[in-house]
DNA sequence: CAGCGGTTCATTTTT
DNA sequence: TGAACCGCTG
């Protein structure tokens, strides 16, 4: 008897091949994360391999979180020995462990995109570079992109030659390095490339780690860029236990640097490697498949692989004309509204994907008008929000001092009368006495042309800091969360303003406090460099969606990795999926398109019953109308798989679902063809939509769903009703809290 | 120095 | 359509 008896032969075999280099081509919906889990689970139950001895890597902190919870289910609490983590994640931590042999500071503070951009701006700035020249946007761009090639500025100015722009570049990109190093930050790039230099530098320390680690397991290897490949070739060299699994066909993040060589040239690579093919799906229907497979065949370059599946044929995949981005939101949402709540299917079953996240709008408001709960994956994150940046970056530099862009961040918010020009004057005072913002502090008397006024600001605001700094050595996190709301006047700024936009970022702080103190009761090691560590490498995808029953919205990158049983693929348009970027470069190069058909193929292969795409002949973009085409994939659809619809508005609030073909109106007819399909066999009567703005007349604006607004906790939507008349009381979701309510005595208004 | 109003600009995807 | 940015004024 062996766990793995629960596997299929093919499952079993890359499970169960443990030595050796091992390349496992893992299709959609064919058990891969199983494989994964259960493959550890075996080394630890069944080879007898010590926990502490096996690395896991995955790219998303959901996907090591659910894989880690999975073991454990396997094999108890003895996994949580095994390193289970994101690439980034494991990275800061054998930075951390190893600060000392790599002669680094381990307190670092870890960049996100905002810091990026804010350093970047600085550095055009001091440089007198118009940011007209050269946006941050481009400049952060191309310095990732060498980051990930790996050059570091000194290579990447030998390589820029004499070309002047790229001379300029290679200026900037120095400048950029040393200003990081300056403010001992690394940003997410350097988290990567860092690890790998140094355990180059450092072969005593990267041979403990070769042999400590005896096997080493790939998620998504597809998805893997050139400082994670050589990260897994350092640390697999010594055992070559080296098991690798990937989709070539789901590699979608090629545009930040992932180099699907990797996974394509595995074999080239490891030449004793061996190679499982997972190709049985047990997701999706078989016309779902059937549809997926043929789009996805239009791919050059790929392994190639055909997934097939034992389950029934299911339905056709509908495939939807609307004439207008609006009448294409509200389609799908009456149609998620007839598909669910009778019968199997609820709300959560349910997965509305798209390629831009602009393109959540129309979909958002149908929504709200139609009172279905919803929720969207990957929008802002939580941390993202400005009350909440700020709080953790006073956390930031109490931590690392000598961070002055977040100091910057932090330096005058609350506002304490501490303006730009000041600001430039004790930089400059810093600068020629090499000194970080926070020590030139300590000479604010010495620094030139400062004004009484502003020396004033200044030396309060260092001795909030001082009194903070000394805080942090007393108190445990959540204490000082609040020590640093307090007496930074945060709070108190937020309190004056006295709006309720002021009283919702309150709330949000609060959230964060209460998420401080959860974090200290639950957490072994609650020290505030963990929290700020995990906080930095979270993504918004990570946050705790509770809802079980609402409506997921996000984009088809958010979308990998999961399934659902109805799923909407909707802006099926040219140069829009594919993007125009994507059309245009497809002219010089047919391989452009490629990504994109992949993303396709993601998306079709989320659904496991029910597939819809759907395309709009009209779209609002810029604030202006649009004419769209349909997307080429659609034509490589097989017509035998697809049923089509149209649904036309007729300028007039009242619509009507059209059957059969378009009105004359249309152009020409790039549709594939079929027949007029419906998921539900319900009658041409009920087809008919209700017009959604009579339908919330009607209804009061107290049902579940409306967004209401309370004198005190502003704009929430209600989640929960009982009770009629005086008694009703309602559960309303506002931003940081559910809150139940009393309608008699709570003054709701409609928002 | 801070707040306001006008202008401009952009939409890919995110660990 | 909206957010972000700039320059002007109090």
């Amino acid at each position: 008897m062996s766990i793995l008896d629960a596997l299929n032969p093919a499952q079993r075999q890359a499970a169960a091949t443990y030595a050796g280099p091992l390349l496992v081509l893992a299709g959609a919906g064919s058990g891969k994360t199983r494989v994964l889990t259960y493959r550890i689970a075996a080394l630890v139950n069944e080879v007898g391999i010590a926990p502490w001895r096996i690395l896991a890597v995955t790219f998303t902190n959901k996907a090591a979180g659910e894989m880690r919870e999975r073991i454990e289910n396997l094999v108890g609490p003895t996994a949580s020995d095994i390193w289970v983590g994101t690439f980034h994640s494991i990275c800061v931590r054998l930075l951390r462990y190893e600060s000392e042999a790599f002669g680094l500071d381990a307190n670092f503070s870890i960049y996100d995109e905002d810091d990026r951009r804010a350093t970047v701006r600085r550095i055009l700035e001091a440089h007198n570079i118009d940011e007209r020249d050269l946006s941050p946007r481009s400049l952060i761009g191309q310095i990732s992109q060498a980051k990930n090639a790996m050059l570091d500025p000194l290579e990447f100015s030998r390589q820029a030659g004499d070309n002047p722009g790229r001379r300029q570049v290679a200026d900037l990109y120095t400048a950029y390095e040393t200003e990081l190093r300056r403010n001992n930050a690394f940003d997410f790039d350097d988290l990567l490339i860092e690890v790998v230099r140094q355990l180059d530098r450092h072969p005593e320390v990267l041979q403990k780690y070769q042999e400590r680690f005896e096997h080493l397991l790939v998620d998504e290897y597809q998805d893997t860029n050139k400082p994670q490949y050589l990260l897994c070739r350092q640390l697999s060299a010594h055992h070559r236990n080296i098991c690798v699994v990937g989709d070539d066909d789901q590699s979608i993040y090629q545009f930040r640097g992932a180099d699907i060589r990797n996974i394509l040239d595995f074999e080239r690579d490891y030449p004793d490697a061996q190679t499982v093919r997972l190709e049985q799906n047990y997701r999706s229907t078989a016309r779902i498949l059937a549809a997926a497979n043929a789009v996805i065949d239009h791919n050059q370059d790929r392994k190639g692989k055909k997934l097939w599946t034992e389950g029934p044929d299911g339905d056709p995949v509908a495939v939807v004309e609307c004439d207008t981005d609006r009448r294409e939101a509200r389609h799908i949402v009456e149609q998620i509204r007839r598909q669910t709540g009778v019968g199997p299917y609820g709300l959560g079953d349910a997965a509305i994907l798209y390629r831009t996240n602009a393109q959540s709008r129309p979909l958002e408001e149908e929504l709200q008008r139609s009172g279905l709960p919803y929720i969207i994956v990957g929008g802002i994150r939580f941390y993202d929000r400005k009350e909440i940046k700020d709080l953790l970056s006073y956390l930031r530099v109490l931590v690392n001092p000598v961070d002055d862009i977040t100091l910057r961040r932090i330096v005058n918010t609350p506002r304490r009368g501490i303006g730009d020009t000041s600001l430039e004057r004790l930089q400059i005072f810093a600068q020629e006495r090499s000194l970080s913002l926070y020590a030139a502090l300590d000479h604010l008397d010495e620094v030139p042309n400062l004004g009484g006024r502003a020396q004033k600001s200044l030396a309060d605001f260092a001795a909030i800091l001082k009194g903070l700094i000394a805080a942090k050595e007393e108190m445990n996190l959540p204490e000082l969360g609040n020590e640093v709301v307090a007496k930074s006047g945060y709070r108190q700024m937020l309190h004056d303003e006295n709006t309720p936009e002021a009283e919702a970022r309150e709330q949000n702080i609060d959230q964060l406090l209460a998420e401080m103190t959860e974090y200290f009761d639950e957490r072994e090691e609650p020290s505030l460099e963990a929290y700020l560590e995990e906080k930095s490498l979270m993504t918004s995808a990570d946050e705790k969606g509770e809802n079980g029953h609402a409506i997921t919205l996000m984009t088809l990158h958010s979308a990998k990795g999961l399934e659902f049983p109805l799923v909407f693929v909707c802006g099926m348009e040219e140069n829009l999926f594919p993007t125009a970027r994507a059309v245009e470069e497809s002219r010089i190069n047919p391989q452009a398109i490629e990504e994109e058909r992949r993303l396709c193929y993601v998306g079709m292969t989320r659904a496991r019953e029910r597939l819809s795409l759907t395309y709009a002949l009209r779209r609002y973009a810029y604030g202006s109308m649009i004419e769209t085409e349909p997307s080429r994939f659609l034509n490589e659809v097989p017509a035998d798989l697809i049923e089509t619809s149209y649904e036309i508005d007729r300028g007039f609030a009242r619509s009507r679902q059209r059957v059969g073909p378009p009105p004359a109106k249309r152009k020409k007819k790039p549709a594939p063809q079929g027949v007029h399909y419906e998921w539900d066999e319900g009658s041409q009567a009920a087809q008919t939509t209700t017009d959604f703005g009579d339908f919330v007349e009607q209804d009061d604006f107290l049902a579940v769903g409306q967004w209401v607004r309370h004198q005190q906790w502003g704009r929430g939507q209600i989640i929960e009703r009982e009770g009629h008349g005086e008694k009703m009381k309602l559960s309303i979701k506002f931003a940081a809290q559910v809150k139940r309510v009393a309608v008699a005595y709570a003054q709701l208004e409609p928002a």
